[in-house]
DNA sequence: CACTTGACCTGTCCGC
DNA sequence: TGCGGACAGGTCAAGT
């Protein structure tokens, strides 16, 4: 669920949100979702100053003046929700749409100064939170291996296609998934980009025609900025550091959206698959293997 | 090494 | 109505 624009919507609320504000107390119900020593906590932690929100694939970065970050990632099921008695009164409409904060979810609750509080909640439990130095962040396992930004200007098509071909046994699908590949893609914007590019998402990537994966790459880039632009994809359970659901998945092509006419085929329904392990939509008259 | 599958969790939905 | 099972999807570990 928080693929890029998810994140990145999280990452430019909080950016308005966040800064400037001082921690003051930090609690967990479980350990799982934010490992770090207490001790830590009370030294680079507490009492620190949020300096500024960055983004890498699905990874969100909070930095501290005392030069640590809060690496965040949400996986599934993970919200990272900002209250605030200068946005959000009692009995703001806001409140409405996630419900009285904490609630059953609440994995970690940051208290701040001025009476904000900033709320990591994960029904799953998949997410994670860890307060790290942020000179080390891109030593980290996943840092290390990630591959290019969707939306990096110097990242060509070229270097997309060649990228995806060291996977050239593997179904596409699988591949763009692959963050290794490249980083921010998840099950949504997979499917709405092979539907854009009418491959099917079983295809061996070296069966893809150069000029179709060119396509992909472009189909790629469109959504997700179109996805940012609308403020991420709210299936379940997303939504923003204002606690508000994105609106991207009322422009989906194919996501969840089995049973229903396709945009370039109105006599063919939606068809729900699976391919590498996930649910996969596609139109069967445009993507065909 | 390349690739696939299962585990991690909990809430929801579907069929009986 | 209750209950079991399938499903949701990001990433890593373990398996082939």
């Amino acid at each position: 669920m928080p693929e890029l624009p998810e994140v990145e919507t999280v990452r430019r609320g909080l950016l308005t949100l966040l800064v400037g504000h001082t921690v003051k107390k930090v609690t967990h119900d479980t350990p799982k979702s934010f490992p770090n020593a207490m001790a830590d906590v009370e030294q680079f932690l507490v009492g620190a100053t949020v300096t500024d929100i960055r983004r890498r694939a699905k990874v969100l970065m909070i930095d501290l003046s005392s030069q640590y970050s809060l690496v965040i990632h949400l996986k599934m099921t993970g919200q990272i929700v900002y209250r605030g008695e200068l946005v959000f009164g009692a009995g703001h409409p806001n409140d409405s749409l996630i419900g009285t904060l904490p609630d059953r979810s609440t994995r970690v609750e940051f208290e701040l100064d001025r009476g904000a509080k900033l709320f990591f909640n994960d029904q799953r439990k998949f997410g994670w939170v860890r307060l790290i130095p942020t000179i080390e962040i891109p030593n980290i396992d996943f840092m290390k291996k990630v591959g290019p930004e969707p939306l990096d200007v110097n990242f060509t098509d070229k270097e997309f296609i060649q990228r995806l071909q060291r996977r050239k046994n593997t179904t596409i699908k699988a591949a763009i998934l692959d963050q290794t590949v490249l980083a921010g893609v998840g099950n949504i914007y997979a499917d709405e980009g092979l539907w854009g590019a009418k491959i099917h998402p079983a295809t061996r990537v070296k069966d893809v025609a150069e000029n179709k994966l060119k396509k992909l790459f472009t189909e790629l880039r469109y959504i997700l900025e179109l996805s940012i632009e609308k403020g991420g994809s709210t299936d379940r359970n997303y939504v923003n550091a204002e606690g508000k659901k994105g609106s991207y998945i009322s422009f989906a092509r194919v996501f969840r959206k089995e049973g229903t006419p396709c945009q370039r085929h109105p006599d063919t329904l939606i068809k729900k698959i699976k391919v590498a392990g996930r649910g996969t939509h596609i139109c069967p008259e445009c993507q065909k293997l």
